[in-house]
DNA sequence: CCAAAAGTGTTGTGTTTACACCCATGT
DNA sequence: ACATGGGTGTAAACACAACACTTTTGG
């Protein structure tokens, strides 16, 4: 656990000043369901932190980018590999881990239901935990799902991410309530889906889906699933 | 320059795979003038890239977290230490830097105006590049131009930060003139001022400024200067 | 008096909002 | 038959886009 660097640059002769710092992924993986935002979290069950709750996470390899890294932990916490990920944010503030200096690259990620996780050996729990229910979470990991909120909010807002919430074949009242329940509004029905067909970005596929004692609605899919900006709202 | 942390977080017994990195910052440092939009640029003389053409950046001291070694970047550079200055996105490439394996944590920076630079002696130069005649840089400074121009692209047309490109007091004509050069789009005079100042987030100073052989102008000036989201354009 | 940039309103068009009832199904 | 969520149109308010001439100054 020695790593010598010979010749960075700007390391001149003042170059003892410098350091080096562990870097880190930590991941907030978001999901629409029961009527909520949620969020994965992991329960930590090393010190100084037993118990406590944090966000996935984990040092990058060194054959490893930022993104690869965080990919890695996504698809270890949940088996998803093909979900929405983006870069958050790098949260670099030197006292952030007790343990030294680490830099966290954090993203996150959007799946469309909440995937059925296994509880990992490092970990004493995994959950799913709606946003408004989390408590204080272990290092600065509060701030950055935060910040991962907001993000999410403007994201929405301004591009067509929505699809990436939403399974391959959802209803419009689905679609709608995804909006509603993120940004914390209330839609006209017919407003909102007079806007959203009007983009052009979905079509019917036809098929209905019926649950409980009601009129089956309509299936919708999205034409492109890629990011595209787009004033949604 | 041998750094040896004992006890990191999820460094468990497979923990000779992980590695640690320099933490480097590197800066976008905009203005607009000569009614094109620049960018500062350093002149390397360090192999490999000697003669080459950067972004202004270094690494990361101990005691500072990546926001801090930005400023310091800015000010060093610049001189200037009220700019606007926002973190863009953290570049990973595992072989983006011939050296070794150095992070960087990339900001840009909103300046009102040309400021005069000094050259500095770890670079063979240091200029403003409108950023159209900007042609290789060195590592991949390429690509964190391009998101910054991006990035800033973006916060123009939703946010009020067009406040950080002019000086205290402007004219209407220059404030159009920075959203008309930096999003590449021509405005009607009239639909912009009544858009602008029914933001009501300008007022008249009550002074003129005359510039040659025409009517002077008004002169305007913000009535907050901190970032609001608002639809600009 | 000429050149050059500043300043100023109106009208048509498109977009957004507000709003209430019928439809299809399961129990 | 009734409860439940699905689905639909219209009118008024507002925002946006297009458009041309007068004003003030310096040379």
């Amino acid at each position: 656990m020695c790593i010598y660097y010979t010749n960075n640059r700007n390391m001149t002769s003042q170059s003892q000043q410098y350091e080096f710092a562990a870097l880190a992924t930590d991941v907030v993986i978001f999901t629409v369901c029961e009527e909520q935002l949620h969020v994965l979290l992991v329960q930590m069950n090393k010190k100084p932190f037993t118990g406590m709750w944090a966000l996935p996470g984990g040092l990058v390899k060194p054959n490893e980018d930022a993104d690869t890294a965080a990919k890695r932990q996504l698809l270890e916490k949940t088996g998803v590999s093909n979900a929405y990920l983006e870069q958050l944010y790098t949260f670099s503030r030197v006292d952030r881990d007790p343990f030294g200096r680490v830099v966290s690259v954090a993203y996150y990620a959007l799946l469309p239901k909440k995937t059925k996780v296994a509880t990992m050996p490092d970990y004493a729990d995994i959950q799913w935990v709606p946003v408004t229910a989390v408590m204080s979470l272990a290092y600065d990991h509060r701030d950055i799902l935060q910040t991962a909120i907001v993000r999410l909010k403007s994201k929405l807002a301004y591009t067509n991410i929505v699809y990436s919430l939403l399974p391959k074949e959802f209803t419009l009242s689905e679609m709608q309530s995804v909006y509603e329940l993120i940004l914390d509004t209330v839609l006209d029905k017919r407003n909102f889906r007079k806007k959203i067909l009007a983009q052009g970005m979905i079509k019917k596929t036809g098929k209905k889906q019926t649950a409980g004692a009601n009129r089956p609605a309509e299936l919708y899919t999205f034409i492109k699933r890629s990011v595209q900006e787009v004033a949604m709202l």
